[in-house]
RNA sequence: GCCGAUGUAGCUCAGCCGGUAGAGCAACUGAUUCGUAAUCAGUAGGUCGGCGGUUCAAUCCCGCCCAUCGGCCCCA
């Protein structure tokens, strides 16, 4: 006789189910036989396949693919398939591993041929194959001994790796397989290649086997898939929106700058409209700081190369920094502002009265970054940072430390943008005492804990001279960009020995910390430009109205007006040309110009103008006073 | 730096099997004087990324270099 168990079903149901019943069979009976969207289950919390049968009384949950947790589960599966395609296609390929990512799911392979872009329609013919033929995925658990010899005897090389760097107190793995092609997997996965129908191979790369680039480069295909073909061809149809507001794009058209081959990979030249919202930000950043007790400062390009022997970079950072030779001297040329910095504290003696001591700096600086990783305004070779180092007394850390995180969030307030936070800690090659490093990250953590922040912790991330607190912004590929960043420090004020008179009329050494705002100016614009999609609000724009003319007769009116908005301080450029009044509109339509001013007969008239916006509203006909009032109404929320 | 792909006019892109290149838009000239996303016609514009090689002949085939794109490592 068959012992019966309880099963708790979602929705608060119950049933009286016969042990050894798979879970998809309890669902199934559970909740009416529809589990054409259910990828998986979750037995008392624990996914499992749904073939996964029961021995005793448990909660079980579908995951449906509308979750995020079921399509990882069907975009692994398909990672599978992908791998089993290959080996089918292409003879002499080891497989590494191959999870689901954000937006779909990659393998590694090793290859010593490389796949081609052709290669990837052989692979996805294969896989509709495999798909076609709605084979099961099987789960086995076996010994780790067993599954060694298991990949050793395909000459799986990585996957007995894997096998080998498992916890010793691991006894047994679980293998998948599918239309006879075995995997090593945790799982859980779909319950048949059936299910895999919306997918889509994208490009093949180079990765390093397990991240490292001592190790061996392999081939990482990835690839995206949905639950439905419609889902998938949204999702493609996404990221070609997402190339129409690419930065780099924008900045041709948009007439902001220009990466150029004749001056230098990773150097950027502003055109005036770019140089334009550089500079409003620029001011906007000045003002804000003074508010805040910073004080400007600025420092030269090139230092001693001894000084930064001295500050460790010479020891910790030399690969990435240039350097020039004057008169016999060796100069590094600034990868950091933080040095002048140092020096500026240092020229007289400090009393605890004058902490905390804030320099703010819009310092330019230079980083040889490898070839390989420059991209547009986001990684460049020469950038500039909105840079402050803030030295204090340990008492004062935690509330400098707030004070800036609600400064960053005040400032990605006024641009509009969502950000995630991560605490990075102690990197290998670092500089400093183990007590030193505790105290720092403690300060970092605290400060985070206590202004209520959810961050994760990045193991190993921190900078060489102190564990940091990071801002990340996306862009428009969803691509991650640090962009704020606190960064705490106790070895440097002790290398330039910095001491400050305390209470006490003893020395004390300040703590020092590495902070930006907006981070790089180039990489924040970059991403600008993409959240904006080039429609930058009324105070960014850098041209914020264009005065249009209907024919010759009325230039003169419009060249008035022009003077006019622009003696107003307004950013006004007038379109006098001989073009019809619809080809000057879509022109400033598709430079994102905010404001249009039509002027034509009635208003020459009238000595008033038609404002349209971008968004394609007339606001009919206003004077040109109360436009200016309106633009500064508009503009002066942030200036 | 590593893996792969790409590089033709200012921009977007054609160009077959090797026989020194085209289109649209932009620019310029002229006509048109026009009311909310492209007026018409004409003209000009290219060492086919660079350097070598193979060939009677190279945008095309081969090698090296440079740059860009997508990733990896790294990073503001």
């Amino acid at each position: 006789m068959v012992q019966k168990i309880k099963i708790a079903l979602p929705g608060g149901k119950e049933a009286l189910c016969p042990a050894g019943l798979t879970v998809g069979e309890a669902l199934a009976g559970g909740q009416g036989g529809n589990l054409a969207s259910t990828m998986a289950a979750k037995v008392n919390g624990l996914p499992v396949d749904l073939s996964h049968s029961l021995a005793e009384a448990a909660a079980i949950e579908p995951i449906d693919v509308a979750s995020s947790e079921g399509l990882s589960i069907l975009r692994h599966s398909m990672s599978h398939v992908m791998a089993q395609a290959v080996q089918e296609t292409f003879a002499g390929v080891q497989v590494a591993i191959g999870p689901a990512i954000e937006d779909g799911f990659y393998y590694d392979f090793e290859y010593a041929e490389g796949f081609t872009p052709q290669d990837l329609e052989r692979i996805e013919a294969r896989m509709r194959e495999i798909a076609a033929a709605d084979c099961p995925f099987e789960r086995r658990e076996v010994s780790r001994e067993e599954a060694v010899e298991l990949f050793r005897s395909k000459g799986e090389h990585y996957k007995v790796e894997l096998l080998n760097d498992l916890p010793a107190d691991v006894k047994t793995v679980s293998l998948y397989s599918q239309h006879g092609y075995i995997d090593l997997c945790r799982g859980p996965h779909v319950p048949s290649t059936g299910m895999i129908k919306a997918f889509k191979l994208l490009h093949v790369a180079g990765a390093y086997w397990r991240g490292d680039e001592r190790n061996k480069m392999l081939q990482r295909i990835y690839g995206t898939g949905f639950a439905t073909q419609e889902a998938l061809e949204e999702h493609l149809r996404l990221l070609e929106e997402a190339k129409k507001r690419d930065h780099r794009r924008l900045g041709r058209e948009l007439d902001l700058f220009q990466l150029n081959d004749e001056i230098g990979p990773g150097l950027v030249i502003f055109h005036p409209k770019g140089t334009l919202l550089r500079t409003i930000i620029e001011d906007w950043e000045k003002k804000e700081h003074l508010k805040r007790g910073y004080d400007l400062v600025i420092g030269p390009q090139i230092l001693k190369v001894d000084l930064w022997k001295r500050s460790g970079h010479f020891d910790h950072y030399r690969e990435n920094m240039y350097f020039t030779d004057v008169d016999e001297q060796t100069y590094g040329i600034k990868p950091m502002n933080c040095l002048s910095h140092m020096l500026i504290y240092k020229a007289k003696i400090r009393s605890y009265r004058d902490l905390p001591l804030r320099y703010f700096e819009l310092g330019t600086v230079h980083r040889h970054e490898k070839a390989g990783v420059l991209h547009g305004l986001m990684r460049v070779r020469q950038f500039t940072q909105d840079d402050a180092h803030i030295l204090c007394t340990p008492a004062q850390l935690n509330g400098e430390i707030r004070a800036i995180a609600d400064f960053v969030g005040y400032a990605m307030g006024i641009f509009g943008f969502e950000y995630e936070v991560e605490l990075s800690t102690r990197p290998e090659n670092s500089i400093g005492s183990d007590q030193d490093w505790e105290l720092a990250t403690a300060a970092l953590e605290g400060a985070l804990r206590d202004g209520g922040m959810t961050y994760e912790v990045n193991e190993g991330e921190g900078a060489f001279y102190g564990p940091k607190i990071d801002f990340k912004l996306k862009d428009a590929l969803k691509r991650k960009w640090q962009c704020a960043t606190i960064q705490c420090d106790f070895t440097l004020p002790e290398r330039f020995d910095l001491s400050y008179i305390g209470e006490d009329g003893e020395k004390h050494r300040p703590v020092m910390l590495h902070r930006v705002i907006l981070g790089a100016i180039e990489r924040f614009m970059g991403v600008l430009i993409e959240h904006y999609a080039g429609a930058f609000p009324l105070w960014l724009s850098p041209v914020q109205a264009a005065v249009l003319t209907v024919t010759d007769n009325h230039i003169p009116y419009g060249k008035e007006v022009r003077m006019r908005l622009v003696e107003a301080g307004i950013r006004a450029e007038g379109d006098f040309r001989n073009e019809k009044l619809g080809y000057k509109i879509r022109e400033a339509q598709l430079q994102k110009t905010p404001f249009m001013l039509v002027i034509g007969d009635r208003e020459v008239a009238s000595g008033q103008v038609s404002p349209r916006q971008r968004d394609g509203k007339n606001l009919g006909s206003i004077g040109v006073e109360a436009f200016i009032a309106l633009v500064r109404g508009q503009s002066s929320q942030f200036k």
